[in-house]
DNA sequence: TTAGGGTTGAGATTTGGTCTCAATCTTATT
DNA sequence: AATAAGATTGAGACCAAATCTCAACCCTAA
């Protein structure tokens, strides 16, 4: 009697993107890496590096900060998580992957984030910079106010 | 013989304008308040805190780091000054009082700044603060990329 | 002149994040 | 399967920017 074993390895296709992007690069694919990567795409909306850091803690993933830095950044230059700033300094993260580019409303009361798109806005930073013989990477638009909940309040 | 001493203290524009913000708010106008000011619109285009404080250090003034920073809230929230957030987490102040609101290009090479001004873009973000029943206050719009010098390095 | 309370300075503390380096893991090559 | 080269990791030291603490001091109104 043979039996057959197959092991395949169940990745969600955000994750197995992170893995594509890491040997592209020509880096390691590390245990630390591929429980980082699905963490990160568990959360959903927007999320700190010390949030996340505590999630897997919780959960007996003993993996330093360090290391979850690290692997932000490098989902980050990877184009798969994106990085906002706050005012307040503090950074937090969001899915990139398979969502289109957007900016953010964010409410200076209760720290709620609304994500909205326009394209006519980005039309007119590439004139912006086309004018000013800027080689434009990117941008960074966030509109700060309170948010319709809180002006009830 | 009479002779009348008439003490007249030249204070400039701007910084006048903060004393009159800090008495409005009934705070106390000090001599550190005073010289900080001063220092602040001596300084053309944008600074650091410690930049500041270690201008006013060399000056032979002797105010604490505390002080600057405390201060340079101060004038912030009485929108003398505006404080923009770079990139890598750090803060730049620039002069706002007589200046129109302006937004920045950002050179990731040589960290030079443009600014510029674009009424249809604020008109689009007005807009959609509306549409989300966002009461807005503020915005920051930054693009980053390669200043025309940089590309010809 | 005085009282009340705002402001300041020096340095400790906090925060968010990075760095160090020995131990460990991954991968390509035998 | 064993090996070697080199990438990655963890623990905690470290860093810079900014804030906090609190006693001493200064400003202002009365």
């Amino acid at each position: 009697m043979v039996s057959i074993l197959l092991m395949v390895k169940i990745m969600k296709n955000e994750v197995r993107k992170f893995q594509e992007f890491v040997r592209r690069n020509k880096l390691l694919w590390s245990n630390e890496r591929e429980i980082i990567a699905e963490q990160v795409f568990e959360n959903h909306f927007h999320f700190t590096a010390d949030e996340l850091f505590i999630q897997l803690d919780q959960k007996g993933k003993n993996i330093s900060r360090a290391t979850v830095y690290r692997t932000l950044d490098l989902l980050e230059r990877g184009k798969l998580v994106g990085k906002i700033q706050l005012q307040s300094g503090k950074h937090i993260y969001e899915h990139i992957f398979g969502h289109q580019h957007h900016d953010h409303l964010i409410c200076q009361e209760c720290g709620k984030i609304i994500e909205f798109h326009n394209d006519k806005m980005e039309k007119i930073q590439k004139k912006i910079s086309r004018k000013e013989n800027f080689e434009m990477q990117g941008h960074c638009l966030k509109i700060y106010g309170i948010c319709s909940k809180c002006q009830k309040k």
